[in-house]
DNA sequence: TGCTGAGCCGAACGTTGTTCGGCAGTCAGC
DNA sequence: GCTGACTGCCGAACAACGTTCGGCTCAGCA
């Protein structure tokens, strides 16, 4: 992770969809150079993927909420099993498995509050090993899509 | 947004840096077609830009964690002042505004605990707004970089 | 000094992006 | 039913791009 490969990252975190010539351009390499820096960060693990962002009304997500979960008993198997079901909800944007009083927070989004509700009440509290969840909705999110390198410690 | 736009917007969240010849493809019309798709796509919003997905411990983000806030007074000239100054804080990842009992939730990430740490007191909790928060360290997160369009309401 | 390896460059060639003219299908108005 | 206008898609063409590879430079080391 020298300058050049942070250069990179910076371009690809901006635009990914730009091409190996212009990140190569703007980076001051040569096109072959950055290919081969690109592939060497992909196979690092580095860079883990390349997605476009969807607004979220296009995809009939125009409501989301954070949940916060608590399961028992505390177990590796119960937290796997949970996490396991959760990740696979549709309704599910992204799941975090906490310290502190709560187990897990879940990012959700539903088409509005009635189906946010269903989910929360049908699929959701089915599970047995949910002791007690907390919802709240999210009036507005702002995602940094490239956040800096912080410097190292 | 008919099942041919659905279908371009499902391969550019699997892969956003895929030829779009590639695209065409997989979605059956010939490039020039899903070209202009994807133009129009973008122009409408629906589209809202590309990102690679980056390992955090290679952006030496070892850490991460969500903040619950409270701010006062609740007027929007204090959420928006305070919203506006999380999201340019380098250690913050995303910012929610939230309804319920906390205004905020916050992700961010650091170094590792002891800069998380230094990040709360010497930085966050300098606003005069703020009235309380809770912090709560991530184990764990699992995030879905293409959720599937829901069925319309 | 000479050797070795790593990293970058530039040329070359097959592939791709992008534009544009044309064609088929649809629909409103008559 | 016919006409005309419009919309969306296609395919060809050309400029631009991705990708490979041989060679060059330079640092490190003995």
């Amino acid at each position: 992770m020298d300058e050049l490969d942070s250069a990179i990252v910076r371009e690809l975190q901006r635009d990914a969809r730009q091409s190996n010539r212009d990140i190569a351009r703007k980076v001051g390499v040569a096109p072959s150079t950055s290919l081969e820096r690109i592939r060497l960060l992909r196979e690092r693990g580095v860079i883990r993927g390349y997605h476009a962002d969807i607004a979220p009304s296009a995809l009939n997500r125009g409501v989301q909420a954070l949940v916060s979960v608590q399961v028992r008993p505390l177990s590796r198997g119960v937290i796997d099993a949970f996490k396991a079901f959760a990740a696979q909800l549709p309704e599910v944007l992204s799941v975090f498995v906490m310290a502190g009083s709560d187990d897990f927070v879940i990012h959700v989004s539903a088409q509005d509050n009635e189906h946010l509700h269903a989910f929360l009440v049908d699929r959701l509290s089915q599970r047995k090993e949910i002791v007690g969840f907390r919802t709240s909705i999210i009036f507005q999110h702002l995602a940094k899509h490239d956040p800096a390198p912080l410097p190292a410690p």
